[in-house]
DNA sequence: CGCAGATTTGAATGCAATCAACACTGGTGG
DNA sequence: CCACCAGTGTTGATTGCATTCAAATCTGCG
């Protein structure tokens, strides 16, 4: 709702840990060699900080950077015709969730927070450069581009054909493999900053709905949950109830020979 | 449902019509210079014969090439839980429907015909190197998958926010002007070979609402249609009642600067 | 404490699914 | 040439999952 707090100023200067965030993430979906890593982590970034309910990029424009999220939680989202919401995907730190402005001009869909969140920005100047001079590293942002589109399959295919219970299941699998993937879960839970409401947007679902189906699965005893942090109880028993299969994030994977 | 067809010889000579369907697609979402386009014209292409219903490449697989459609109709299918069918693209001549199994080693997803289809294998080997020797040629296949990502991300919010009658009517939408990009379709109609049932399965309805809103578009006087050939009678309001607006296909954009 | 956002609950509604026939169509073989 | 047949399209009746509407808690926070 506000974008009072997108209007600081842009930070300069980024600790060694925000950077390394995007190689671990990097890492988890290809083999990073040291002289490529040197390339990524030389990244100029523009820094600055959203509030909650903040847009980033909105559809229709044609940013000349692309961002990268250093903390907090992002969507990517469309309106439909009748001022449904449909989020079309969620995005940790680590994850740059508009990389494909690099190759399309205009945006088809909007970048928005769901939480407070710090976002680097990257020239796209300086990331063609970079993929040119280490082409190796094209291979892997291309790759990048390639799992976003595997996981909007995914969603399609939830929206399309899983009940209201597989559909609230499934995601909490995605988001918590993908989080444990770069290190950023809890145990056997992780921190859900997105509301029932977004949950609903994300799932094509209501929110009264998303709400019943989630006392359903604490019920029956496969997730837990204080605030807003969820706790995974019976892993594989949540895991049959989304019919989770992992394949489609296409994680630790080595690079093929470019 | 037979894959008899498929058993056909392997064929040497592609007419350079075919190949010409490939720079076609290719110039109708980015600019090709001579030299790439005869790069483009000299692929290897070992071709094959599909009947109707026949899967080239399924789940789970990791097919040494990719394939380009040259005559027919295809469509990407994920089987969910309980035996559902959802369909997450379709794909005309001119496509490369499995181009992201280039980075992807393993499929997430199968690739069948709904029509019998002419098919042409290009290895993954010989397409990195047209890529290295190309860089500007990598671009355009790059942003190709951009495009698939976007169709994706367009389809999510069909299946997740839109009416039975929105999703018919924007597929149809869809179909026309992705054929008319590459000059396929047939004045103000287009040959659409598949069956109400697969149209059900790709925008997550049941065949027989499917069938029910079709009659209504009919009624309404927006679609006209005589066998597999459908006939935009009201392209306004067709586009209205879907809701369909074609920014997400990024059509005829003229390369950034690599 | 008070407020706004978020979650929860209940009741009624509705869109689309399902079930079950039936009609049509094009292709095949007798 | 026609009968057959499987696949496709069409129709009607019923069911049900999820939505909508409305209101009551709960929660975090200034």
């Amino acid at each position: 709702v506000t974008e009072a707090f997108a209007s600081l100023q842009p930070v300069q200067d980024v600790g060694t840990a925000h950077r390394l965030r995007l190689i671990r993430k990097l890492e988890s979906i290809a083999k990073i060699s040291p002289e490529e890593r040197q390339a990524v982590l030389a990244l100029p970034l523009r820094v600055r900080e959203y509030g909650d309910a903040a847009d980033i990029v909105r559809e229709g424009e044609s940013p000349p950077d692309s961002c990268l999220l250093l903390e907090g939680f992002l969507c990517r989202y469309k309106m439909s015709a009748g001022g449904r919401r449909q989020i079309l995907s969620f995005h940790i730190p680590g994850d740059i969730p508009d990389l494909q402005s690099l190759f399309l001009d205009v945006m088809d869909h909007s970048l928005g927070t769901l939480a407070p969140s710090r976002v680097a920005f990257i020239p796209h100047v300086t990331i063609h450069a970079m993929l040119r001079d280490f082409p190796n590293l094209a291979a892997v942002f291309w790759r990048e581009t390639l799992i976003d589109a595997a996981i909007f399959r995914e969603w399609l295919t939830s929206a399309g054909r899983r009940t209201a219970h597989q559909r609230v299941a499934h995601v909490l699998c995605e988001v918590y493999v993908r989080l444990r993937a770069v290190g950023l879960h809890d145990g056997a839970g992780f921190n859900m900053p997105a509301t029932q409401a977004e949950l609903s947007d994300a799932l094509g679902l209501s929110a009264v709905h998303v709400n019943r189906v989630l006392q359903d699965l604490r019920r029956s005893g496969l997730i837990r949950s204080h605030g807003k942090r969820i706790e995974i109880v019976d892993w594989p028993r949540l895991q049959q109830a989304g019919a989770f299969d992992p394949t489609y994030l296409h994680l630790h994977q080595g690079r093929p020979d470019v």
